[in-house]
DNA sequence: CACTCGGCATGACAAATGTCAGAGGCGGAG
DNA sequence: CTCCGCCTCTGACATTTGTCATGCCGAGTG
């Protein structure tokens, strides 16, 4: 029907690259045209190989699989991008549906299940992995307002307050403040522990 | 020679597990007979299949390719025990090493370089990853005293100080005392990047 | 033995952080 | 229009955390 799937498959782990390459080439209807170990490579393969499919991991050197995704939309938007990633964190799954990509899967899914899924996505229908799909809604939309989201993230790299409020053209105080609230609202116990919250949840 | 060698294979990661054991497989002297996803499962599972070779992905849930290392050399000591990640961290594999592990290897070698691999440790050699051998020397020893890294640890989960002098039975003046001193020694600007520090280079 | 050095421990003090009550503005409900 | 609720912002106050000077003790050294 739709004939042969040309696969690109980007992830820097050389032994699942390789296994997987293996395996889904088992499947009549699958071809790897081409591998990359890296976000910059996984462009380049993309663009001399002219994937149908690119399968990339979330987390690569260079550029993590989003970024890559963004790019390979503009430049090729007849090749869907499917994300396989180890750590399901809900705001991967946000970001990575607002840059285009069309499936989100764990790595704890079969291989079988997998070929399922990049023939599903290469139809133009689009698949997230319920399980994530669930965390995703659960986690639901930021209860932060503007300003303390914006205060949170000048506060990540664990700055003084007084290098944030310079920042942020904020005094002290109402930095303080912001601080404060944001952590009651994630419900954490110090302003690190808020940060790392909210980054799991895709809120900063 | 050595016969066939038969492995177990374990890995949260099913679709990681799969490939790799389709891909071992294809190598004459190795045979996988059993796979697991989690550590008390291959824990079991070697239980029931007495494996030459257990090869353990680090991080599963239950409890850790570490860990699973441990039980296994009480229990089958006749088995060796193989190690693959994909986070190279130093404290990983000084534990490791420690537990009895025979080999150490990042996820980015090839299948065909694991199958070697797998040859050296049947065989009584170890083997560790250069690179990662390389990072773990380059850390060194840690520079922290013993109280210091007790309080460290026990500053781990972003407790209070009046807790921490508590648990270990010291006055918050002295915790406060241990805890700066652990920051300057290790170059961080507050006690949760201190500890961020500590656990990546295994001082904890 | 006398001396020195480093780890362990403490309290006093200074600095950073967290908490509170409240003022001003803006938009929607009644 | 008026009121209410929310966001924004502030300074004062309380608590927590970080730094310092100091004392004690045991191990190693001359």
């Amino acid at each position: 029907m739709t004939g042969v799937v040309r696969l690109l498959l980007a992830d820097d782990e050389h032994l699942i690259r390789g296994a997987l390459a293996a395996l889904l080439s088992l499947e009549d209807d699958l071809v790897v045209v081409a591998e990359a170990a890296s976000g910059p490579e996984a462009l380049a393969m993309a663009r001399a190989h002219q994937p149908d499919v690119a399968v990339l991991d979330l987390q690569m050197p260079g550029a993590d699989g989003v970024k890559v995704a963004t790019s390979l939309r503009a430049e090729l938007p007849g090749c869907q991008v499917l994300i396989v990633t180890s750590h399901g964190r809900p705001g991967h799954l946000k970001r990575a549906l607002a840059a285009g990509v069309r499936g989100f899967v764990p790595k704890t899914v079969s291989a079988q299940r997998l070929a399922e899924i990049i023939r599903t996505v290469h139809a133009g229908n689009r698949y997230v992995d319920p399980e994530l799909a669930a965390d995703a809604i659960a986690a639901g939309d930021s209860p932060l307002t503007v300003r303390e989201a914006e205060v949170l993230e000048l506060a990540a790299d664990g700055a003084p307050v007084a290098e944030i409020a310079e920042r942020a053209a904020l005094s002290q105080g109402t930095v303080r403040n912001y601080l404060s609230s944001a952590v009651s609202k994630l419900g954490a116990e110090n302003r690190h522990s808020a940060v790392r919250l909210a980054r799991e949840r895709g809120w900063v």
